[in-house]
DNA sequence: TCCAAAAATGAGAGGTATCGCATAATGAGA
DNA sequence: TCTCATTATGCGATACCTCTCATTTTTGGA
């Protein structure tokens, strides 16, 4: 599925894989999109794991969201495949964003209780996040520059309330631990 | 397919309504999705020209998008068919993207013009916008009030560089000429 | 050994997109 | 005005897909 696309995988294929009949994929997933849904929050998983230990060593909350956001990018930039995969998601399955958003809640609940953004944690700044994050990762596999994360980052930081120079201020501090993340 | 859904409503059906055989419908377009995005593109001309003459009396480019931020959703959610007909097609259609951002591009360039923002006018920027302009739609799609409008609104102008205090002044006062608007 | 519940099956209904072929419209030259 | 090659338009059988459902097979406790 992730190699050749969702749709050109087809269910009689996936259940083939399992040596079961088409039929019986649907007694273990209502249809084919609850199976992609289930393999991207795999996917995401992973990608939270692969960033959590250097994410939480950060203190402030400003700088958890600038550097989630840039290395969620970059690591969906670096497997495409899954990458396109979770953005051909994204939109369809409702399910997914949750799976995305967990850390990113706590990030921003955080950064309210810190003082450093003023706008509330409810579901459409998680949900106008998301968007940024996704366009800055389409974008990204599209063939842009690793800019386009430190802009989704900035981002980020000017929708949760602080000024467009405090935003970038951060930003360019979280660049460093970044860079050592890129190195691992 | 307004009323219907897109899923539900059938290649073959739309070729029986135009009186041609189904592989006919293959020689006007490359496959379903395309008739979708010429409806789409429509439906979004109509929205721009029922808000384009209250939108050009604003003289500065920062109430331009707020204003026109918060009508587009507005507008969707008074005409919830087409406007869930449009979020269907925002993502998976490319074409859809340059017709509801053409006038958004517009009065952005205004705006670095004028001073007022501080971001260059790129994909990226449009792309963030978009995004933005989508989770407000679909917010309100699923039964938020009218403030996902204005948040929305909001979020735009920091995510152009203006300061939060800045884009909520500004977003205050196109408050009133989108109630005039509402009651046109 | 029996039998009800659980698991699996595959035919079939209804969908999308393709393709080879048939027919209609066009327009340049005799 | 007629002819006819060329192009545009239309057709429907076909391959392959998704999802449903009546039916059959398997399982494991009594």
């Amino acid at each position: 599925m992730a190699e050749r696309g969702i749709n050109a995988t087809s269910v009689s294929e996936i259940a083939a894989e399992a040596e079961l009949a088409n039929g019986t994929f649907y007694l273990y997933f209502k249809d084919k999109s609850e199976i992609v849904a289930a393999v991207c929050q795999a996917v995401t998983l992973a990608m939270h794991n692969e960033m959590s230990s250097m994410r939480l060593s950060l203190e402030g909350a400003s700088a958890r969201v600038s550097f989630g956001t840039q290395q969620f990018i970059e690591i969906a930039a670096a497997e495409p495949t899954w990458g396109r995969l979770l953005m051909s998601a994204f939109t369809e399955f409702e399910a997914i964003k949750d799976d995305i958003s967990r850390y990113m809640r706590l990030d921003v609940a955080l950064g309210v209780e810190q003082g450093c953004f003023t706008e509330p944690v409810d579901e459409f700044v998680i949900d106008t996040l998301l968007a940024i994050l996704r366009a800055g990762v389409r974008s990204r596999l599209d063939g842009a520059s690793t800019v386009v994360g430190a802009r989704a980052a900035e981002y980020h930081l000017r929708v949760l309330g602080m000024s467009a120079e405090d935003a970038h201020r951060v930003r360019l501090e979280t660049d460093k631990v970044v860079e050592r993340q890129a190195n691992k």
